[in-house]
DNA sequence: CTAAGTTACTTCACTGGTGAATTATCAATC
DNA sequence: GATTGATAATTCACCAGTGAAGTAACTTAG
């Protein structure tokens, strides 16, 4: 059934004999970059399952926890799009859907009409109290067995590497 | 055009303020879980941007890649869908557009005639050889001002993580 | 005031990926 | 050696996400 320890015995294997066939390969940081993808797809899955029961995917829950995070409740598409790194068109989506379930609304600005308001619902909030908990122990688990120490070397790990993806973005587009 | 950097604060602040509604929550664990998503997704894009020019999309590129890696350059479906954790349906997919492409062939087997081999031909090979190359400083530069310590202990960290995913993931099949 | 440009969102057509059902082959049992 | 069950791959119908074009509202400059 594929478990990741598997796949990444594959990868590093694959890893090796392809540095063997192309020697400039930078072999360390290819791995790593496998390893972060591996990782990301699976705790990607990970919470999809989580999710599934409560009828959500992973974007639209994340745009409703922004929602709820918000002390007013509320946000524009274009500001839910940026956050959750969407296209303008999928927010569109998500939007219907969750107005459909009656979790936000969705009206007009009065100063900008061109802006649509978007808000969590009382449903909405009461719907994100009760699916929430659910998720915590598996997230517990995640890091079971990492100590302080272990935590804070990751956070500032990714935080790094966070930084240089950023660097290499911008050299696309100026 | 929302850096990465911007979406983290975000997130930090995001997560203190449902933290406060919410306070069983586990928040550091959450916090990282979604670090680890969001540069997940991040690299996935960066990749993705990477292959377009070449008309591959990262898990056609993967599996050609698997296939590169093999020191007889063959496989079949259902263990190209182990590694790449796709699924059956996507496989076929993903070979139909490697075949005509010429990168691979497809034929079935002689002992298991259920089964289909899957091979990469001398083209393939030199597509492979001739779209590395220019994926190798971008590579590079994802890990730039990291030590050789902090490339250790950075493995060491997903790796650990990786076993935890595997437990988490075991106890919902058994 | 109005024409040109910009911004915010939506619509449409398409790609990538998935689950359920289907087909073909192999393995096990009676 | 026929039946039953398992396995490998494919097909079909659908969901999620994207790019390009469209629409409506605001801004700026003549």
């Amino acid at each position: 059934m594929a478990t990741l320890a598997n796949c990444i015995v594959m990868m590093d294997e694959g890893i090796d004999r392809v540095g063997q066939l192309v020697p400039q390969m930078p072999a360390a940081e290819a791995r790593m970059c496998r390893l972060m993808l591996m990782l990301g797809a699976t705790i990607d899955r990970e919470l999809e399952a989580k999710l599934k029961p409560n009828r959500l995917n992973n974007s639209e829950f994340l745009t409703l926890m922004i929602l709820y995070s918000r002390p007013d409740g509320s946000s524009t598409p274009g500001e839910l799009c940026e956050f959750t790194t969407q296209g303008a068109t999928n927010m569109t989506r998500i939007a219907n859907a969750l107005v459909k379930r009656a979790l936000i609304t969705r009206g007009s600005s009065k100063e900008d009409r061109r802006r649509v308001l978007i808000r969590i619902t009382p449903a909405g909030r009461r719907f994100v109290q009760k699916m929430l908990p659910p998720m915590f122990p598996p997230i517990g688990a995640m890091f079971a067995g990492f100590s302080a120490t272990e935590m804070r070397q990751f956070d500032r790990l990714l935080r790094k590497l966070a930084g240089n993806l950023d660097q290499l973005g911008e050299q696309r587009l100026p």
